[in-house]
DNA sequence: TCCGTTTTATCAGTATACGGATCAATCCGC
DNA sequence: GCGGATTGATCCGTATACTGATAAAACGGA
């Protein structure tokens, strides 16, 4: 702790030039353009990257979406309600592995998804379109370098690791998703 | 609609390469640094920020804390009614503005963000550590064009605007915010 | 085969984020 | 100085995010 009367850090400190601000302002900007072009009432950011996941990856279970998308497996969970109570999602007990849901897209959720995809792909341009042009591609590349688990191990669970790969949450086991072939 | 049998997009879309998906993995993982760098039991990206300015900014009621610091009304007063909680931060309705509430740091807010400070300096280094050191200036930069309303009017209100700047909390009403000087 | 470990999912609790509605205080134009 | 518009703050409801704990199924080694 700096002595009395000397300028402290915190007096200094930039919070709109620090990495990590500019990340969360920069974030909030894309979701308010996602959801300024696909509807208030259409798919939020988070619940077109599950349910295109989940269409993209047919019999995956909760816990590969939770890898790919690397949505949290309790909001996975709770997503995954809600996105089956509006029945653009179903889950269902698998046969092989009795803890595991296998996750598909019903028909409403491929329409969804189709309805939201022309839109969601305006969005990220108009995300992308303060950036000089010549710049675009590499600044992509440097986001992902951040995102990218650059240092993310995929093998044993490092402690402190975000991606882990492992919820779900809905009524499974009264009603909704049933045993399947049952 | 795309017809039968024709690839769609939502077939080709590759979420790992779209602007919004790649921020909200690089935003997850700047705010996994900042707490693994300040404690899981310390002060968190947002509330840094909001005790930060409040700091810097003495006398702000918490609409100018809004606008300064990006988070949501609601969700600021939310915030504030948890750090008041902590003892981190006052609240005080205003005698000149009978709507306006100032807020001020307290002499533990203080040290909390000095506690912090230098860890979440480390964090912030850590976040663009995976970039080329000469490309992190203009990384920053383009991070800033997409944050920093580049299109993001200050005066009247643009529909759909993300930051408006009107909400607080706790309970002001019943103790704990009394009249300034009462 | 038995047991300890790992995996899948669930649940509870907390924090962040945002829209809409509301209310009181203030401001502004006339 | 009245009355409508605006502003500051609150409250409600919902969605997203993450931790920790737990339960049940599956796995793996002795």
């Amino acid at each position: 702790m700096p002595p009395d009367g000397a300028a402290r850090r915190i007096d200094r400190v930039a919070l709109h030039e620090t990495p990590g601000h500019l990340l969360r302002r920069a974030q909030q900007r894309a979701v308010d353009l996602f959801v300024q072009a696909v509807g208030e009432r259409g798919l939020r950011p988070p619940q077109f990257a599950l349910l295109l996941a989940a269409h993209q990856n047919p019999g995956a279970n909760q816990s590969e979406l939770v890898r790919i998308t690397g949505i949290d497996r309790s909001t996975a969970a709770d997503m995954i309600t809600r996105l089956a109570g509006r029945g653009l999602i179903r889950r269902v007990r698998t046969e092989a592995d009795g803890r595991a849901n296998r996750l598909s897209v019903t028909a409403e959720g491929v329409a969804a998804l189709e309805a939201a995809a022309d839109r969601a792909d305006r969005a990220q341009e108009s995300i992308v379109a303060p950036i000089p042009a010549g710049q675009r591609a590499q600044f992509l590349r440097n986001l992902a370098r951040i995102a990218d688990l650059p240092d993310r191990p995929s093998g044993p669970r490092a402690e402190n690791e975000t991606l882990r790969g492992e919820t779900l949450r809905d009524e499974p086991i009264r009603g909704e998703a049933q045993r399947e072939g049952g």
